[in-house]
DNA sequence: ATGTCTTTGTGAACGCGTGCACAAAGATAG
DNA sequence: CTATCTTTGTGCACGCGTTCACAAAGACAT
């Protein structure tokens, strides 16, 4: 089954390291609120707080993108947001198609911050066919069958999936056959996808369980004090019942 | 405002690399879906394409945990599933509550996701008294008075927040003092909190924004050619209108 | 114009994560 | 019991990301 390259962009993006594009949409955020208070400038210092980073790390991604700020005074929180923004490619409209229309992608539809920094919800697509044509957020739902027609007439180079999982790979690879390049997934399986194409995953099951673990770490020390703690955490194993679930639908309609 | 830590353990796990942990909620995954078919033994490198890693980093990831596979044979899925399930804690019951039930806490309510693995939603919690009482995915909404209440009487210590940006902190806070040491946060706003509680955030404003970066430089390579690109892509810049919106909520019931 | 003070921009060191490549371990066949 | 073959477990090297610490740059006061 193909070692296809998952969730990592192909190209190494052109000198502005990844972790620092991450982090970019995080200080855009910041600077608007400033923005709109109308904030003339921030120091580097006060804007990493804000932003809930480094400052010495906020200056270095800065300096990825050229030299916007004056030494002794700090960055004009007008301009930092033109720059940004352009940076990311938000001064441009970027349709998106949700698919699968669920209580996630209805939830998504309806989702303040996609109307916002150019991102716009072209379409709305699920296979039920009972959903066809109900409005969601304003917006009516359309067949699947219409799926390839839709991303052509209307550019779009971005779906978001919210489907069950049973079903990701399947919508993912018509989505990228009818020319969609960026995928947000939503549900929890690997996609496999060609070279060019990137895709992101939101797993809210990995999460938990990624604070699932940290807890009961902490449970684990504070049990046995605070010395080295062997291997495992205290005793507390139950049984090794694992629900019987497996790979569930992200999020179900009914 | 307090530099206070953010999101990154403060513990360094005792041994177990956090990109490590990351990743098992993903072999268990993959794991519990071989188990299902019955499939009593996998190889790293079978394992690993399922799981869409390397099979280097796997084994690697698998040391950490312990030796257990066979060499020559692979690893015995079950035992497998029992061992990452107890090193992640899934073996006992983590009790969860999602604070802000609009249309993202109504789906992350619905999750089929969420009652496996040794989740349990224990309640779901609401500023409108409009909600209080009425059924969510089967459990009746309670007001946001009764919060710290429910923390202390179910053993919360795993909060989920989906409220709009603006509450979040407020609601954070409350988590915390009422015991909550996890939280699991769908605004998009930066959480402050006290060392030893975790925050991880999902926000899908920066996913989509970070996908529109890549985007961006794929369309501006296509279009340059292939040779090296003068700092931003070809022109099309529109103008600098950046929407009105600020930090929105992040899903908002109407 | 000169000096002081603030804040940026970055060189350098360090640590973590990744992937290669191979030796050790065990299964399996003869 | 010996030989062969498969697959694990890991030492090692490399590259990315983070952080420190400081020199350069500019604002501002005198």
């Amino acid at each position: 089954m193909a070692t296809g390259r998952t969730h990592r962009p192909a190209t190494r993006s052109r000198g502005i390291p990844e972790a620092t594009v991450a982090r970019l949409p995080l200080y855009l955020r910041a600077l608007t609120a400033l923005s709109e208070r109308s904030v003339p400038t921030v120091s580097s210092e006060e804007l990493a707080a804000a932003a809930g980073v480094n400052s010495a790390k906020l200056r270095k991604d800065f300096s990825y993108l050229g030299s916007y700020g004056t030494r002794g005074v700090g960055y004009d929180v007008e301009y930092l947001v033109y720059q940004i923004s352009r940076e990311l490619g938000l001064t441009q409209d970027w349709p998106v198609v949700i698919v699968g229309i669920g209580n996630l992608g209805a939830a998504l539809a309806n989702y303040g911050g996609f109307a916002s920094r150019g991102f716009r919800v072209a379409a709305l697509i699920d296979a039920d066919p009972a959903l066809t044509g109900k409005p969601v957020a304003g917006i009516p739902v359309q067949h699947a069958d219409e799926l390839e027609k839709i991303i052509r007439d209307n550019g779009v180079s971005i779906g978001v999936i919210s489907t069950p999982a049973g079903a990701a790979q399947q919508v993912c690879d018509r989505l990228v056959a009818a020319g969609v390049t960026s995928i947000l997934n939503f549900a929890p399986t690997v996609l496999t996808v060609p070279d060019g194409v990137d895709v992101r995953k939101v797993d809210l099951s990995i999460e938990l369980q990624i604070l699932a673990f940290h807890e009961q770490r902490k449970a684990g020390e504070e049990a046995v004090g605070k010395g080295p703690l062997p291997q495992t955490a205290a005793g507390r194993d139950e049984s090794a019942d694992q629900g019987p679930d497996g790979d569930v639908p992200a999020v179900m309609p009914a």
